[in-house]
DNA sequence: TATTAGCACTCGGTAAGAGTGAGTGCTAAT
DNA sequence: ATTAGCACTCACTCTTACCGAGTGCTAATA
């Protein structure tokens, strides 16, 4: 972030590099820049600005006899320049309200399908952080007998948000019972967020460790394991066939199917957008993982004002098509968090 | 399955090629089989052989002066003749065992690492299908009052898979009124099979049409809502990024990303496995699938004797090494079954 | 009669060399 | 400050030549 305040007419021709760039994919000589109209240089004068930005880091070279290539500090500085990102076409809106809005389908099945409307509309890998839930906060807790050994838990959040799973017992509860402990919980800690539930379900389990009888250590230990919520946070993944077309290089491929598989890295940059508002970008170094070198990652936040759930995206190239991209991933946001609310 | 009579000094020939070409991947000359121990013929002789080998389709040459590679009916041939697939070596059961035996865990992250498991086993893209639900048997259903518009409805089957999912309603129900509904639901239809309730809902549904009075048409319609299932069966998919190893194409990866994206024609070719026994091998044309020609696809069903569930498998190029991968398919989907039981 | 040695032929793959052209940096003229 | 001119670079493409693994066929052989 040094910030260099360039020239005027640098800047023009390093935004004309860049966007040459990403609607060619190859690398752009003087020549074919003194030919586009706003800029009334010749090449050699031309050749002068782009020497000045290769030192800069702005630029690079191929090859020695080749064409100017934009960096990542190019893109992040073409990026940041973007005053407005286009108007999303009417079309591509009306796409995305239809298969969002539409049928009040569950969570999963939401987030599945706008993981996949991201990956048609971009053309590149659409990607969809699942709530975390351990910050939202419980409406209700319902407990139901599977048999001796295993209870269905089901954690109703107040955004609606439903988690579930089945625990292990080592006593057989009746439902009735169960039904008694959970009017029990959710008396209690309605409202808290899970994380202070578990913390406070930990420190009585501690405190009165000694003093309760045998049932109710046993109640203490099946209130802790149904707040026990995995924190493998899921991440739906779509349209990895994409990156086939943007990568020619079966090398690169491999390794970006590899990090895309392993996903805890993205995660783990998806959480942090979760927390910042609006639209996110993150470009090729500005990516902390070697494999998603030469790629950009374009993210932005879903849920409610006060709330925020969790994060969509896509990935693709460093050099694609940011002003037609950022729209689309600003306006599914919006309209996914809208479909949870309403849900 | 014309089932030629091949001599046995043909069919050593035959299987030598196929088993060289698995090894190297290279096409397979006379010269290199003259070399192998077993056969003790000179390379003329050899060519005659695979010269009558071509004629009836075991062989191809991909162009005149090439060694030969196999045919999918050569590779048909040769897996029909493993009289015993490889016994699998202990520290590869003992790593299916831990994977798959310990935690009780969800059915789904279960399955999610069934696929793992496999894709990192035999190194090519893992598959699992989920449950089919429709066939298997009910054992309670739950209705969980999410709030005034929306139900949350629980449904456990005999072999204790869970299934649930969000219903909207017009009318707003008390928790209690909902009791009511799913105990009668309970004793009515426990033990059918999902599909035979639907079925006898709408039967109900449609003759008693009339006569009932306001509520029992609600009650009827959520009912019908509550066991009318996703038609979409999911297909767990991992190791996608192996393909890259396997293929060096890079049109041809990106045609097989793509089928594996859409999900659809592989998952009938799975529900064709459920009803079969034992391991599955398709090998390229085999495989209905445009996309998915040299490629072979190993599966074995999973489920109780009498129950059977879903579908495991992988998916790697028709060269692969089919007595490596076959026991490993064997074994996982007998663990993954015995865990569905435990569980 | 089945097998093999010998031989001409095929053809993909690699290497070397030449020519092309887009592009550069530098210098001197405008 | 800008630009025209020029020598230079270097990836790419095309051609040519050659190598070698492999084939099919024929005639000799066990």
């Amino acid at each position: 972030m040094k910030g260099e305040d360039l020239d005027k007419r640098v800047k023009a021709i390093l935004s004309a590099v860049v966007h040459n760039y990403i609607a060619t994919a190859e690398p752009v000589g003087s020549r074919t820049l003194s030919k586009i109209d706003e800029i009334k240089l010749s090449p050699a004068t031309i050749r002068n600005v782009m020497a000045y930005l290769s030192d800069l880091g702005y630029l690079e070279q191929p090859h020695k006899s080749a064409g100017r290539v934009p960096t990542d500090k190019a893109y992040r500085f073409y990026v940041d320049s973007l005053v407005v990102a286009n108007a999303l076409p009417g079309d591509i809106k009306r796409m995305i309200d239809n298969e969002l809005g539409e049928s009040s389908q569950g969570l999963e099945s939401l987030l599945i399908q706008t993981t996949r409307l991201l990956a048609a509309l971009t053309q590149f890998t659409g990607i969809v952080a699942a709530p975390r839930v351990e910050h939202s906060q419980l409406k209700m807790i319902e407990f139901i007998k599977m048999n001796a050994r295993q209870i269905f838990v089901v954690l109703i959040t107040r955004s609606n948000i439903v988690h579930n799973k089945v625990i292990d017992v080592s006593e057989d509860f009746s439902q009735e019972f169960l039904n008694s402990v959970t009017s029990h919980l959710n008396s209690q800690f309605s409202g808290q967020s899970l994380l202070e539930i578990r913390e406070n379900l930990m420190e009585n389990l501690a405190v009165e460790k000694a003093r309760y009888d045998q049932l109710l250590a046993q109640v203490a230990r099946l209130s802790k394991k149904a707040f026990e919520l995995p924190e493998e946070d899921s991440l739906y993944v779509e349209g990895q066939s994409n990156i086939v077309k943007d990568f020619h290089d079966l090398d690169k491929v491999q390794r970006l199917l590899k990090a895309l598989e392993e996903k805890i890295g993205i995660i783990n940059i998806l959480d942090q957008t979760v927390l910042a508002s609006g639209v996110q970008i993150y470009i090729g170094m500005e990516i902390e993982s070697e494999e998603l070198q030469d790629c950009a990652l374009i993210t932005a936040q879903y849920g409610s004002e006060n709330n925020f759930l969790g994060a969509i995206g896509v990935i693709g190239p460093t050099r694609m098509n940011y002003p037609r991209v950022i729209p689309i991933i600003d306006y599914t946001a919006k309209i996914l968090s809208q479909a949870l609310i309403n849900n």
